[in-house]
DNA sequence: TACACAATGTTATATTATAACAATTAACAC
DNA sequence: GTGTTAATTGTTATAATATAACATTGTGTA
C-alpha cells in the first residue's frame, strides 16, 4: 500500500481545530470542543493525536501535556523539536533555529548511543511577562 | 527560618527509593513499593517527588512520566537537564557534557526570551539494543 | 510559650490515557 | 468486480497519572 497522503475525517477535524486555536491545547479539551463534530470520545482524539504527531503535523509538548500545531510548512522535522515556553502565561513557541538544530542531530553522548530524535524544552518568561 | 537542609521523613523514604533503584520509577511504583514504610496514598509520593525535584535530588523524564535520581553529586544542575532515552528498552542516562550545556545554557532564541531552565530529551538506541 | 511555616494524613476527585472488541472503510492485487 | 489486508471508526469500560481540600502534627525560632 502506498504511503497515505491524505487524512481521516477525524484527523482532519482534530487537526483543523488545533491548527485554528493556535496555541497548545490538551485533549480533553479538544474532545469537549469537537463534541459537535462527532468527536464524543477520548479514543477519538487520542487516536487522531497519536497519527498526526507521527507524520510531523502536530507536535506534543511533554511538560505539558498539550499539543501544538508545527509551524513548519513541511513538517520536515518533527523528530527534532524544540520550543520556548514561558512559565508565567504559558505562551509557548516552537524554536527553529538551524545552528541549534544541526548541534543537536550531530550531538554525540560518551556511551556512543545512536539518537534518531530529540526534544528541547526552554523555560523562562516571555517579552511581556518579563516586563510586569 | 532557615532553608532547610534535612529532608523530611517521607522526602528521605522516597529519595532512598529512587537511589536504590538506580533507573526511571513511576509515582505510582514507588507507592506500591513503599507501603510497608508507611507511605499509603498518592499524595505522600507526589509531595515529596514535588520536594525533590525543587531541590534537585531528582528529575522528572517528562516524556515518560518517570523519575530519576540525579547523578550529580552537587545537583545544581537541576534547571539544567538532559537525557538520552533507549527506545527499545527504555534505558534513560543522565547527559553530562559541559560543552552542551554551556551551549545550552547561552542559546537566545529571536524574540529575545530569557531562559532559566531547559530539559533535552534524546531518544535512540542504545549500544545493546542496536547491536540486536 | 507562642508564632509561622513545613510537612503529614486522609478522603475524594480531577486529569490524562489506554484496553478490548466489533464494525466499517479504503487501497490494492488479481 | 472480488478478495485481501490494513487503517479507521465507534463504543464501553477502565487504567494510570496527578491534584483539591481540609484537618492535624511537627519543627525552628523569637
Amino acid at each position: 500500500m502506498l504511503k497515505q497522503e491524505t487524512l481521516s475525517k477525524n484527523q482532519q477535524i482534530v487537526l483543523d481545530y488545533i491548527e485554528k486555536v493556535n496555541e497548545p491545547i490538551k485533549a480533553y479539551s479538544i474532545l469537549h470542543n469537537l463534541q459537535k463534530k462527532g468527536i464524543k470520545a477520548p479514543l477519538q482524539v487520542y487516536r487522531a493525536l497519536d497519527k498526526l504527531v507521527k507524520i510531523g503535523k502536530i507536535h506534543k509538548i511533554e511538560s505539558r501535556n498539550a499539543f501544538v500545531a508545527c509551524k513548519n510548512s513541511n513538517c520536515q522535522i518533527s523528530k527534532a523539536t524544540a520550543f520556548s515556553i514561558c512559565e508565567s502565561c504559558e505562551e509557548v513557541s516552537e524554536i527553529s533555529d538551524s545552528k541549534l538544530s544541526k548541534y543537536l542531530k550531530n550531538f554525540q553522548d560518551k556511551a556512543g548511543m545512536k539518537f534518531n530524535k530529540y526534544n528541547l524544552e526552554f523555560f523562562g518568561l516571555c517579552k511581556k511577562c518579563s516586563v510586569k
